[in-house]
DNA sequence: GTCCAAAGAGAATGAACATTCGTTTTGTAA
DNA sequence: TTACAAAACGAATGTTCATTCTCTTTGGAC
């Protein structure tokens, strides 16, 4: 084949980061093979380098694509101002966000809580992959910042909170609903969520 | 040396434990090397393996031990009958944990919660790690749930409210937290349970 | 239609690493 | 003291895997 398109070669790379996504549900990164990748993405190795560099760049691209989309189901809470949308409480909100997980991972095919524990461990583990993961994470929190002024100033919550402290916690309980439902597997975003009101409450 | 003492035996298996963990800290599971746990553990190769079959047991035998006393941390948090003691409401209850681990990590000298990182990525891998690392995290659940139960009684919580609920959530808090202190490194106990108050009141 | 540069294929390569093995040292028990 | 069984050692081994290299195919430009 000649020099190809430059849209057809994006798209062979999303075939191959989906391919490498399937195996790393499964392996992990470090057990995932470059011969496994090859194997699911139906190309040859060959093929495959002249799409990435190597192994090292697939991952890298994997952590720098924000692939839950988290932080925008979580702006997608709060209203734009004099839209007449109303503010939800914590826990729909926490609600949404689990369950937009939940429901990315159905439509991807790809169980998504098994792939953030494995992005979280390298991110511990190569400064550049953390480097990467960062503006995600960061932003995540900035999402629930966003959603915890909107309520304070809403009076959800009382005045002279600290939103950046709320935007923690909030941001804080999305790893224990993707920890708890990989390891002890029995969380809903309902439960989760109903848990949250009772703790409220 | 001839057959030797079994405290003797079980503590040079705790010296290479300890030793796996520190390389585990740095470089995940995978990345640890059997050449450098040898040579952070002062022993030989083949010293090692007259104390554990392989890599794989002592990634197992870390698994099991339940490194974190989370478990017995938050048990201390509830009163025992007619002790006189009294319920921290759940915002200090979730700073001792927080705390506890931090001192834990200063003690041992490792970061537990890059640690833990890594064990929850193994635990998404391999079904054998999960089923040991499964009753610590059901542990520490239930120690919440037994908390939470206190506090019901205790009229914290409005009657009727679901422990094992409230359990899932503050269980859920802890890898937020650990998630937060590697990825953002801007989270304290102290902020994280003002946030928490934050969102309560 | 012919070229040709890039893509695709898959066997070959070489490095990294867990584990083993033959040898030496050590401490206890006779 | 001597003997011996286990522990310690560390070089050697064999396997696994990422990457490369050579060859073949492909499809757009002229």
């Amino acid at each position: 084949m000649p020099k190809v398109s430059d849209e057809h070669r994006t798209e062979k790379r999303q075939q191959i980061i989906a391919a490498t996504l399937r195996c790393v549900e499964r392996d992990g990164f470090h057990k995932t093979t470059m011969a496994a990748v090859v194997e699911e993405s139906g190309l040859s190795a060959g093929s495959v380098y002249t799409y990435f560099r190597g192994k090292h760049e697939i991952i890298h691209a994997i952590a720098s694509s924000g692939v839950t989309g988290i932080r925008d189901a979580i702006n997608r809470l709060v209203p734009e101002a004099g839209s007449g949308q109303t503010l939800p409480p914590p826990e729909r909100a926490l609600e949404a966000a689990t369950q937009h997980l939940l429901d990315l991972s159905e439509q991807l095919g790809i169980n998504l809580p098994r792939i953030a524990l494995q992005t979280w461990a390298e991110a511990a583990r190569d400064p550049e992959f953390l480097a990467l993961m960062a503006p995600e994470a960061r932003g995540i929190r900035a999402a629930w910042r966003s959603y915890a002024e909107a309520a304070i100033d809403a009076g959800q919550f009382r005045e002279g909170a600290d939103p950046e402290k709320i935007a923690m916690v909030l941001t804080g309980l999305l790893p224990g609903f993707i920890l708890q439902s990989v390891v002890i597997g029995d969380v809903t975003p309902q439960a989760y969520a109903a848990g949250l009101t009772d703790l409220i409450n």
